[in-house]
RNA sequence: GCGCCCUUAGCUCAGUUGGAUAGAGCAUCGGUUUUCUAAACCGAGGGUCAGAGGUUCGAAUCCUCUAGGGCGCGCCA
């Protein structure tokens, strides 16, 4: 339940009928009037704009709108002790006293339930990391990854049915350079040769694992012949790597669904299906694409190929769905793996996308169209890039030693909870500055102790009363009363539905870590205020300074437990 | 050259499908603890919301143009 478009909804339809008996006109579009909470200034717990909306329709001053309103306003809800008009055109509405009672009550009802928005139940695909199955997770994969997990976590809550799946590119040269670059280091182990100088080769140390590993295992015993073992070494290879992976994902707290492999698409010619079915579409054709734009290069090579007109769908070129050799394009059996999401129903498909693909949506949202009649969207979220930073400076990496940052070695340095708190604070669509020294600190600057330290507080309190803060709370014959600092952390409270509303609807997770940090702020301050003012205490003489306050800090503590859920962070009792 | 993203306080960033006097943290300066957890709190200063037009009762938010930064732009995945 949402308060605030509850009373959105009833006073619309308060609306409706106040034209009906011709009391006043109503603007075409209804959308843009809201109740929500007001400023922070203001003491009402609601207020709506309808007054400033229907000003124009009316042709009178909103002040005027507002008076006519009001008197409506107070005649069909009892619950409504006052409402004033506020400049420029709002109604400010103040709620009778047992207005916190009822919805506290109702807020500890719901639990972990409360803030979800039930709206549309759908099922949805999300896709995200897919790194190529060559090597542990670096710190951009980490962002996708989260991100993508706190996602899911959000349309779970409001009750969605989500599959979180990862593509494993398990073909194509990438592959083929990898497996070379295990059989090197394995000749290098076996035989003392020297690893390749070859950019194409993978330099990393964890190459050096993974031949170890397969030397182990002993599963190849002759490496004389590459040709020969190389499916054995690719499918050993693979298979190791995507364990790293695995392990990395874990590590963050991660775990997907479903692996779909590309190979598999491949072998049972799904790619070659989609592609005709694409063709009787006449989506499909043989051609010539220009030269590309931007540096000159050497080796363009002007020659017909099939390509998928993704024009008709706003991209700028046609794209290439065959290599030279004949093989097929990455894109191809992505168009493929896309039909195969479409194939089993799902609602609503997403991909959570690294800065550097973001060439790559047009594309594939054209092809989703063109495979379901326009029917599905796929939605492509970006992640951009993460700029790691020691003591404000920042980390050299160098891509040709392979001697980059790894999402293990962030977990291992700062901690699961850290990471993913850090990664999710920001927009994913701005750029994100990690530094380690902050992250590692325990205060205030870093925002995720500082909320799990606001829940270990409550949980003091709880502890300090002998009281299970896990068990319900009776306070039905109590009459609730707030001062003021704690109506500001109720006000709160009840925005917390929103911030979910409006979380999933944007699929912006970064929302919620902003809207703890804000909560728990307040919360804090307040906790010091008794230092000064014995009255503003939650505990006087070991007992409860005031029944109220328990209401209060359950409350608290269903919305900063059911937010780091979502974000996937802990909430230790103690700290 | 083209496409996407970004530009808000000295720094790092929030800002609710357009709404009330644009908000936090850091940094700077000044204060608070016989403690329910100081891993904390309070106060002060700090703004041409990159710039210019436009849309309207109202714009950081929407549109157009300009400037600056990032990413991408071969049959690489």
């Amino acid at each position: 339940m949402n308060l605030f478009l509850d009373y959105q909804v009833k006073i619309l339809l308060l609306l409706k009928k106040l034209e009906k008996k011709n009391i006043i006109n109503l603007p075409s579009n209804l959308r843009s009037i809201v109740v929500e909470l007001p400023p922070k200034d203001q003491d009402a717990i609601m207020s709506c704009n309808a007054a400033m909306i229907l000003a124009k329709a009316n042709q009178k001053a909103p002040s005027e709108i507002a008076e006519i309103l009001k008197k409506h306003f107070l005649n069909n809800f009892n619950e409504f002790e006052k409402v004033d008009f506020a400049k420029p055109g709002f109604l400010n509405i103040f709620f009778r006293n047992d207005f916190w009672k009822i919805h506290l009550r109702d807020i500890i009802k719901q639990g972990p339930a409360y803030g979800a928005n039930k709206i549309s139940k759908k099922k949805y695909n999300i896709e995200f990391v897919s790194a190529n199955p060559t090597g542990p997770l670096h710190v951009g994969h980490c962002r996708g990854a989260i991100i993508g997990d706190a996602i899911s976590n959000l349309l779970k809550f409001n009750g969605n049915v989500i599959t979180k799946e990862y593509y494993v590119n398990d073909y194509g040269s990438q592959i083929k350079n990898f497996v070379f670059s295990v059989y090197c280091r394995i000749l290098e182990i076996t035989e003392n040769k020297t690893f390749p100088n070859n950019l194409n080769l993978y330099p990393g140390i964890y190459i050096v694992g993974i031949a170890k590993k397969i030397l182990k295992n002993k599963t190849i015993k002759n490496f004389s012949n590459y040709e020969r073992i190389y499916n054995k070494l690719a499918k050993e290879s693979l298979g190791i790597a995507v364990e790293i992976i695995k392990n990395d994902l874990s590590a963050l707290g991660v775990k997907h669904d479903n692996f779909v492999y590309e190979s598999k698409l491949i072998k049972n010619a799904l790619v070659q299906k989609t592609i005709n079915k694409l063709e009787k579409q006449n989506f499909v054709y043989r051609g010539k694409l220009l030269a590309p734009k931007g540096e000159l290069t050497n080796d363009w090579k002007d020659r017909q190929q099939l390509l998928f007109k993704s024009t008709d769908f706003t991209d700028d070129i046609d794209r290439p769905l065959t290599k030279a050799d004949q093989s097929w394009t990455y894109f191809a059996s992505d168009i493929a793996y896309h039909a195969n999401k479409i194939d089993r129903k799902f609602n609503v498909l997403i991909n959570i996308l690294g800065a550097d693909h973001t060439g790559y949506i047009k594309r594939i949202s054209a092809a989703v169209s063109a495979l379901s009649n326009n029917k599905i969207n796929l939605i492509c979220k970006v992640t951009q890039l993460v700029k790691l930073l020691r003591k404000g400076e920042p980390f050299k990496m160098s891509k040709r030693k392979g001697d980059y940052i790894t999402a293990k070695d962030l977990v291992d340095e700062v901690g699961k909870d850290s990471v993913r708190f850090i990664m999710l604070n920001r927009s994913n669509e701005a750029e994100l500055d990690f530094d380690f020294d902050k992250v590692t600190e325990k205060s205030k600057e870093n925002p995720v102790f500082y909320v799990q330290y606001a829940y270990a507080r409550i949980n003091s309190i709880f502890r300090s009363l002998h009281l299970d803060i896990e068990k319900k709370i009776n306070f039905n014959k109590e009459h609730l009363t707030f001062n003021k600092y704690e109506i500001e952390i109720l006000k709160k409270v009840l925005e917390w539905p929103k911030c979910v509303t409006i979380s999933s609807t944007k699929l912006e997770p970064h929302r919620i870590p902003v809207y703890l940090y804000d909560l728990v702020t307040l919360f804090h301050a307040y906790w010091n205020m008794g230092k000064i003012n014995e009255e503003y205490r939650f505990i006087i003489n070991n007992k409860i300074n005031n029944k109220s306050r328990l209401a209060l800090l359950k409350a608290l503590s269903i919305v900063i437990k059911n937010g780091m859920s979502i974000l996937g962070v802990s909430t230790p009792k103690r700290m």
